[in-house]
DNA sequence: ACAATTTTCAAACGTTCGTTTAACCTTCTA
DNA sequence: TAGAAGGTTAAACGAACGTTTGAAAATTGT
């Protein structure tokens, strides 16, 4: 066998260099996404001998998962903690949901990078991400769109897979774009974050008629 | 002066070697993006000798720029036209401001390797797509937050261009997963925009109080 | 028919890519 | 102290990258 390679399951403390080369992807991956993020300017931003990101990671996609999974595996889980709250104590609450999917996003992490790398990777073309992503978001979408289906029964599970993807959409979006800046907004996270919940949740609401 | 190169600005009737190169540079760029994709692959895929995409539109950067023009700016031009009948005919309606936006995306090029291109194109890093985005856009999204605006004058004009980047996201990111199907949902066109103007329409509503 | 221009081509440019090898260094154990 | 194991390194692998060259082919104008 080849290298030690840190698991993708289970988060051991992680030797210096590992979390290095991570934490330089993971600004890379951001600014440029994963084809257009070389190795060795992982290795050099992260000062660190390229054939350590084999040693550790195995390949350039390997590196790219560990990254991922460190991110948004913890996401996942409070949101589906934050579901099973919700549907106990708020049952019916399209915006208790919204809040349980939406809030662990700006919360589980608190650094912007986070939130930029998810924003990232859902942008990523499906020959690259599209397994990882299937892998770390079925469970929970399932779960988010059973319990909205049960919220809203008028709709079908389909529309309501429909509009979470809405959902996901108007979040990674306004993401990745308020660092450039073409819709001109600069906001502080808790704001942002209501004006999204805000947006999304009326999203929900039955279409009120004409003019 | 090096090779005669397709304007970016005047449509011209276009050869047909820059015509294919086109064609084929927009497949691979919706499924791969920009840096997954290789000029050597665009060349093979068209049938065409490599040097020919230097020739027509001086790199891959050129080229890149061309096919994205030539989908969206039709695109942008519908929309500012539609967004001009909407306000004498229907002042004040946020649904038919959203229609004047969105509808063009589905109706200006009726196949759907022009919405592909575009959802893929946002999703693109800044670094890539940014300059040319902000040139495409500006123009469209300053015309619908001032229109949007004085539909919903509550809202501050960053509040809404806010919301307008939402709008975009839940297109792009649903166009962009429709096919993946992370989110499985198969559905024709038109039922499919009218979910999506609903949940837009319903994100500029002013929040419903509680449950 | 010829000359001028535009378009296409095979071939190669130098660079960078992701990956791999094999040797070296450190640390701990026997 | 010898050796095994884990970690790191410089150096190079072949392949693919975007780009460029210079000349052949095709087209155009006269």
């Amino acid at each position: 066998m080849a290298g030690t390679m840190v698991s993708t399951t289970n988060a051991q403390p992680m030797c210096e260099t590992a979390g290095k080369i991570i934490e330089a992807a993971e600004n890379l991956l951001i600014v440029s996404g994963f084809s257009g993020m070389s190795a060795r300017a992982v290795a050099k931003a992260a000062k660190v001998n390229i054939a350590a990101m084999r040693y550790y990671f195995g390949s350039k996609q390997g590196l790219f998962e560990a990254v991922v999974r460190q991110r948004i595996a913890p996401v996942n889980a409070e949101r589906l903690a934050r579901l099973a709250v919700a549907e106990t104590e708020r049952p019916g609450s399209v915006d208790a949901v919204l809040d349980a999917f939406l809030l662990p996003v700006f919360t589980v992490q608190s650094e912007e990078n986070a939130r930029l790398l998810m924003a990232r990777v859902m942008a990523e073309p499906a020959e690259i991400a599209g397994p990882l992503l299937s892998n770390l978001f079925q469970e929970v979408i399932e779960a988010f769109v059973e319990a909205l289906h049960e919220c809203r029964p008028e709709h079908s599970r389909d529309a309501i897979a429909r509009r979470l993807s809405f959902v996901v959409g108007a979040m990674s979006f306004s993401l990745l774009n308020a660092k450039p800046r073409r819709f001109k907004t600069a906001l502080d996270d808790r704001s942002f974050y209501e004006e999204l919940r805000a947006f999304c949740a009326g999203g929900f609401e039955l279409a009120p008629k004409g003019p």
